[in-house]
DNA sequence: CGTGCTGTTGAGGACGATCAATGACGGTGG
DNA sequence: CCACCGTCATTGATCGTCCTCAACAGCACG
């Protein structure tokens, strides 16, 4: 499929990290489909598409979004080298409906079909860490559900920019910087662009944020964290828990 | 251990409607434990457990939340009889840290010990279905996550309250009326207990509500659901999907 | 009969939304 | 090379939703 673990290498990381075996690696590579870039603002996966395939992120930054009827759009979670993007909706095809995903940068995607995914799933030390992976997916989701509408939009942005800073360490990207718009913030913090813009212009008064650059780049973390209240525990894998091995 | 389906059937409903067998519950019951009610206000989980067993509800409602420094209380999901309270510690148990859970009435609830819960998922058709399950819990933040911070205090009321009723439904709970505080809705909502009463007057005033009982008690459904632009779609579970079959 | 929880009401103020306009930057085509 | 365009960042002004503080009523409980 001319992909190799040099540039699955993120997908890699993750997997291994969520309790899979070397050999299962091979196997998952072996399934990977249609190296794709994906230009920024693109859709990697249509909000109405009925898939039949799962697709995961190897370069780049996107989101899953929901779009309202009056043009409003909400970003439900970032997604990073390595995170699947639509692996709710393998297993629950009802709840994919009206969710769409969006890449923010240029990317790069794998995908893998569906009856690939049964036989994957079908090797009893693989099955759990997808579990897993979805299970991080979800634990995200609560994470930002228990600061949305909590504490003020300083707070809300500064844990946003923590998580995502923390989940791309997770997979080594030790960048400072961000790529993402103000605008994408605005929709995935819930609060108005201008507001955002705001709030980041404080950040960067605080040191929070670098002055030099328009674009987000962190200089502070160690403020951004307690400014956020943000305890990454919620995103640590625990490296083979004993019961799965059996 | 004194559990039969007689007491455990919300359970059996839901396993079923994830696509569990009929011998798979069987199996399933023979590993439920300590058939425990618990007074509203208690815990059914603590924060700081680090517990060895999933906790299912069976009678009642109570709530999954976060406690902050300042006193403060986020309410994450409420759960409903056939629901699992922890089920995400099990698979990830770094995300429930500082987690617990509440029971909002008087409760009645079973566990299973991570061992048998091991032997449970060796089963290939009952391992989709707790797959399902967690996965439908997931789904119920992300949905949440987009109405979240976004629309006005009523439609963010309503959608809560819509996701319960269609919850409860999905167990075979039709009754109108949902055991909630208008402090457990505010921490639910991110909103201000003062903000919930006027809001859910606002929805008595419209008929929405009963304005007989102090009780929320749903009479207009249709209108709820037109408010909070409620699709419960993402509820739904796929009866048995093919890919699973084999 | 207190005590605590829940529901209710009033008044004032703050945070963030909205509307509107401008500037900076990069790409595209004439 | 420059004019034009779209996207993104920035700023000002006004407005409204919702928060906070405060007080009181009903009810169940010991």
């Amino acid at each position: 499929m001319g992909i190799d673990w040099g540039t699955a290498s993120p997908l890699g990381l993750k997997l291994k990290s969520l309790g899979a075996q070397a050999d299962d690696l091979n196997i998952v590579l072996q399934v990977l489909k249609r190296h794709v870039i994906v230009a920024a603002h693109d859709n990697v996966v249509q909000e109405t598409d009925a898939p039949g395939q799962v697709t995961a992120l190897l370069a780049g930054m996107s989101c899953a979004y929901k779009r309202w009827e009056d043009g409003g759009r909400s970003i439900l979670t970032f997604q990073h080298p390595g995170d699947f993007c639509d692996l709710l909706g393998y297993v629950l095809p009802a709840s994919q409906a009206a969710i769409g995903v969006q890449a923010l940068t240029d990317c790069t995607v794998v995908v893998i079909d569906y009856q690939d995914m049964d036989k994957l799933l079908s090797r009893p030390t693989l099955a759990p860490a997808f579990w897993r992976a979805s299970m991080l997916e979800a634990a995200v989701y609560r994470e930002r559900l228990s600061h949305t509408g909590r504490g003020t939009a300083l707070q809300r942005v500064a844990h946003l920019l923590c998580e995502q800073l923390a989940r791309r360490e997770a997979v080594s990207i030790h960048s400072p910087q961000l790529p993402l718009s103000q605008t994408d913030v605005a929709d995935a913090a819930g609060l108005s662009v201008v507001h955002v813009n705001r709030t980041i212009q404080t950040l960067r008064r605080l040191n929070v944020l670098s002055k030099a650059s328009h674009a987000i780049e962190v200089v502070d973390r160690k403020q951004l964290t307690e400014i956020a209240g943000f305890d990454g525990r919620y995103l640590i894998m625990p490296k083979l828990a004993s019961k799965w091995d059996g």
